[in-house]
Parts: structure tokens; C-alpha cells; sequence
RNA sequence: GUCCCCAUCGUCCAGCGGUCAGGACGCGGCCCUUUCAAGGCCGAGACUCGGGUUCGAUUCCCGAUGGGGACGCCA
């Protein structure tokens, strides 16, 4: 039997890490087992869920690589993949779990729940739905639904237990005692997730379900649901929650949460996907943190889910988008720069063409530098743009530096004849002159490199010097002696 | 409050009765060095507690404690 796994968001928010993780497993789960990805978008809500939302989800999905075989933009056997689209099947299976006694309605109203809760939450007990109308005569529903009462449809829980075996968690089981009869359609007549859910899972063949440990306790109802049916149950697995670094549930106050935002700050997906894969899962022994996607497949198990919730550690994430950029090739860096450089005025057309090979070049040399692509702005700029801001600071500590003007000067005079005008040779002429001039190579660089980058810390200097070519780098040494006083010679 | 889940370095994981308790991020030091990184080497750092079971528990069982989740006409 092949594989149907689900990803199943509500179109509430923007996909966050913690939804991306819970897609990515399941993703994983059925490449590894050559079975079906499907895609089904829960907006039962009408009030919260929004069309821009699901836009945004999709794409954040196709970023990091998570394709799916069924669902929006690709159709499928089961389509509609939208809730919203479903509302008659949900209505019908409702009808026929009252019919068969398996559900009961519920004239009850919200201002009276509200009441009776509080009156029994006071004296300091549990609440659950006392069962009023569970056995209403046939005459009076009847009665009721003939003056056209509002009512839900609710669940009858039977007595008993329920339990089933968590693929990450084991054997769970839960008491029906502590279950109540919970709503299956609300007085407005659509569906709550609880029957959404299970109908489309059974209609569309799921026989893994794969979702956030949040929903364990909604297990159970599901399970009973699908015993109503006479449907198969298919199997569970509850990931565990990713949590903030004070342990609790990552939210918006923990800094950027959305898989978007990420995007926006120049992480790469392939970083994104390693590192949420190994949080809270494990490909077991073996000292390999960086995984191919290819490897993460072949590898992904979900008895390698840890059992307890993660912490998200940003400084990790950090991590792996270097160790990706390092295994990149420049041009590739430069393909996925262009947005960004874009977005900073930086590209200039013949980056990728008549330039390609010093672009690469200069992309190489400050690539160890680098945590992000938009870490990429301030290094590349002395590179693309042809005037330097000098940093302030950085001037007066260097450039200004006691005596260090009339040695400038006279570097700038050797500079012009240096041949050729690579790093190596440039360097030698350096030191040459500062050996010349009895004084230390170090200030003259130091000074050089504000002149010529505008700031304190920079590549090696006379790589940059090399890249940035002669022409500048000259320029711009003229420009900052000239800036501090000193008159061409 | 009730129910459920979880428990190894600060964080993420490995361990599945006998290990010098391993790796990674981060942190500290050294090397390299014109600055900053990168890289190399070294280092500090953990089995929550109490009972069992056992020749022997980080590992199995029970309890406590701690953390998390769920208790909606949200999903």
C-alpha cells in the first residue's frame, strides 16, 4: 500500500517554523516512501482565514522545496483541496452520524453554555457539556427543529477508552470520561476541524497522520469519529512543539517566527530545511550534521522524532547557512545575491557576464565572512560602488594617524607603477616602502584599508586592493588624502 | 483544576544494563594573521530527585518535582 500523508494548514498566519517542520516531516516521510504529498488548505473558519494567506503559505512551501502531488495549483483525485469547498460532505456525514445515533443536536446557546460553565467552574469543578439535550425525545428535536431553534450537532461519546499508538510517543490512552460531547457543526452549519478533518482524511486516503503534538488530545475525538464511520484509522505521530529560549511556545515576541521572514533575512532553504529537519529529529549514529535533501530522505525515519519538545537556536541556523554558502559555488551565490543586491542598488549588469569571473572572485573573498546573503551588502559595496562613505571612527583611528599621510602618499606614487597589480606583488611593495621608510607595515595597511574600503575591518587588504583594481584603489587614496588636508604632490 | 506528553552539557541530538557519557551550535584559550572572519588545535560544560528491579542503572518500573500541551459553535 503506498504512502498518503497531508499537510493541512489554516489559512490563519503565515506559515511558521513550526508548521514548516510539521510539512517538512511529512514531505520527508512520503519521498522516503515514494507515496503522495498532499496539500489541503482548513478554512473552515471563515472569519480568521483569508486568501492572501494562503498564497503566502504556498509560497513559503515552494521556497523551501516542500512540492506536493495533490492539492492547490496541482489538482488531484480528491479535489476540492480547499475545506471551504467541502462544506456538503461535511453536512451529509454529519446527517448520517445523527441518523445512526452516533451524534445528537444540541439546542444549547452559547450565553447558556457560558452560564453554566461558570456556575460549575465557581465551585471549582471541570466543566464539561452536561449533556442536556443527548436525550431529547424524537417529538421534541422534532418540536425544536420545526420552530427553527438553532442548534449544533454534537458527538456522543460513549463510555469506555480510547487508545492508539503514537508513532513518536507510544501507546496512549485516554479515558472517555474526560472527553465531552463535542461539537461536529456549529449552529451556522458549517463544520468544526474536528469533523473536517477526519471526513477529508478518510475521503482522501490518508494512512499517516503526521502533525503537531498539540493535537493529541483531539486524537481521540478523531479516532471515535472515524469508529462512527466504520472508517480505517490511520496511523498517528505527534511531533513535539518548538519552543522560544524561554521555553515557551515560539511565538512573535520570540523575534522573527514566519518562514518568510527568514526568506526576507537571506537564509538559504536548503539551510532552513537541514536545520528544522534536525530539530528534534535525529538520523541516529553518526557524527553528520549537514545533510543533502537526497540524504535527509534516505535517512528520515519517524521513530527518530524525539519525544519532547525543541528549542529553537537561531545561532544554529546561522551556522548551517554558512556551512551552505561554503559548499556553493560563486556563481551560484551570485545568482541567488542578485535579489538581494538588487534590492540595494548594487548589481550592475555585467556581474553575470563580462564581470562573472571577478565577481566570483571578490563573492570568494569575502564568503568567510558571511552568515547571510544580506550579511553579503556592506562587504560588496567598496567592490560595486564606486565611492566609499569612510567610516568616521575608522578614519580618525587610521588614516589620520600621526605621520601616516606623507607615508600614504608616497604609497599612493608606488602604487600607480606597481606591475602587476595583484596581491601578492602589491604586498611586497609595501613592505618594501615601509622597510625603506624605517617604519611598520601595519599602520600604512591599516590606513589603506580605510581609504580604500571606508572601513576598519575588511578582507585581506591587498586581495581587496588587487580586486578593487588600480584605478580605485588610487582614487580613492587621493580622495581620502585629499579629505584630510594634504595637497597633490 | 482535570487529562495527556516530556525529562542527558546553556541549546539541539547520540546513548537503547557495564561507555573515560559522544557529536554539533554557542562559549573560553592557543595557533595562523595587516584588521575582521574563516580554518586548525585545546578546554569548560549534563545524566532533576527519591524509591525499587538487578551483581550492576543515565538506560527498566513506580512516585515526586519541573517543563510543555489540551480542555471553544479556533484549528
Amino acid at each position: 500500500m503506498t504512502v498518503r500523508l497531508r499537510f493541512a494548514p489554516s489559512p490563519t498566519g503565515y506559515l511558521h517554523v513550526g508548521g514548516a517542520r510539521t510539512a517538512l516531516f511529512n514531505w520527508l516521510y512520503v519521498r522516503r516512501h515514494g507515496g503522495a504529498f498532499i496539500l489541503r488548505i482548513e478554512d473552515t473558519d471563515v472569519e480568521r482565514s483569508s486568501a492572501d494567506m494562503v498564497t503566502g503559505i504556498l509560497d513559503s512551501l515552494r521556497w523551501l522545496g516542500l512540492d506536493w502531488d495533490e492539492g492547490p495549483g496541482v489538482g488531484g483525485p480528491h479535489a476540492p483541496y480547499f475545506q471551504s469547498e467541502r462544506l456538503s460532505k461535511y453536512r451529509e456525514a454529519a446527517a448520517h452520524l445523527v441518523a445512526d445515533g452516533h451524534a445528537y443536536h444540541c439546542y444549547c446557546t452559547p450565553d447558556e453554555l457560558k452560564a453554566r460553565r461558570e456556575a460549575v467552574e465557581s465551585t471549582g469543578g471541570a466543566w464539561r457539556y452536561d449533556r442536556r439535550c443527548r436525550e431529547l425525545s424524537a417529538d421534541e428535536i422534532a418540536r425544536r427543529d420545526a420552530a427553527g431553534e438553532a442548534h449544533v450537532v454534537r458527538f456522543r461519546v460513549p463510555d469506555g477508552e480510547t487508545s492508539f499508538d503514537d508513532l513518536v510517543h507510544g501507546r496512549i490512552t485516554v479515558a472517555h470520561d474526560v472527553i465531552e460531547d463535542f461539537v461536529l457543526v456549529r449552529s451556522d452549519g458549517h463544520p468544526t476541524y474536528q469533523l473536517s478533518v477526519v471526513i477529508d482524511d478518510v475521503e482522501m486516503e490518508m494512512t499517516h497522520v503526521v502533525r503537531g503534538d498539540d493535537h493529541i488530545s483531539n486524537t481521540p475525538k478523531q479516532i471515535l469519529i472515524y469508529r462512527a464511520l466504520g472508517a480505517p484509522v490511520p496511523a498517528f505521530a505527534h511531533v513535539p512543539l518548538i519552543l522560544g529560549p524561554d521555553k515557551k511556545r515560539l511565538s512573535k515576541r520570540h523575534g522573527a517566527t514566519s518562514v518568510g521572514e527568514y526568506e526576507g533575512q537571506g537564509y538559504l532553504p536548503e539551510a532552513m530545511v537541514n536545520f528544522l529537519a534536525l530539530l528534534g529529529w535525529s538520523p541516529g549514529s553518526g557524527d553528520q550534521e549537514v545533510f543533502t535533501r537526497e540524504e535527509l530522505v534516505a535517512r528520515f525515519t519517524l521513530e527518530g522524532i524525539s519525544g519532547g519538545n525543541a528549542v529553537f537556536n537561531p545561532e544554529k541556523l546561522d551556522w548551517f547557512n554558512q556551512q551552505y554558502l561554503a559548499r556553493m559555488s560563486p556563481d551560484a551565490i551570485v545568482a541567488r545575491l542578485r535579489p538581494t543586491l538588487e534590492a540595494a542598488g548594487l548589481w550592475r549588469s555585467d556581474l553575470d557576464s563580462a564581470r562573472q569571473a571577478w565577481m566570483a572572485q571578490v563573492v570568494e573573498l569575502v564568503r568567510p565572512r558571511v552568515r547571510k546573503l544580506t550579511d553579503f551588502i556592506p562587504l560588496l559595496r567598496p567592490f560595486l560602488d564606486d565611492e566609499v562613505v569612510r567610516d568616521p571612527a575608522a578614519e580618525a583611528k587610521y588614516l589620520n594617524a600621526a605621520g601616516v599621510h606623507e607615508h600614504l602618499q608616497a604609497w599612493r606614487d608606488r602604487l600607480a607603477s606597481v606591475e602587476p597589480f595583484d596581491a601578492a606583488t602589491t604586498e611586497a611593495a609595501l613592505r618594501a616602502l615601509a622597510d625603506e621608510r624605517g617604519i611598520k607595515a601595519g599602520p600604512l595597511i591599516h590606513a589603506t584599508r580605510v581609504a580604500v574600503t571606508g572601513q576598519a575591518v575588511s578582507p585581506g587588504l591587498f586581495d581587496v586592493v588587487a580586486l578593487v583594481g588600480r584605478d580605485r584603489v588610487i582614487a580613492r587614496l587621493d580622495a581620502a588624502l585629499h579629505a584630510a588636508g594634504v595637497s597633490r604632490s
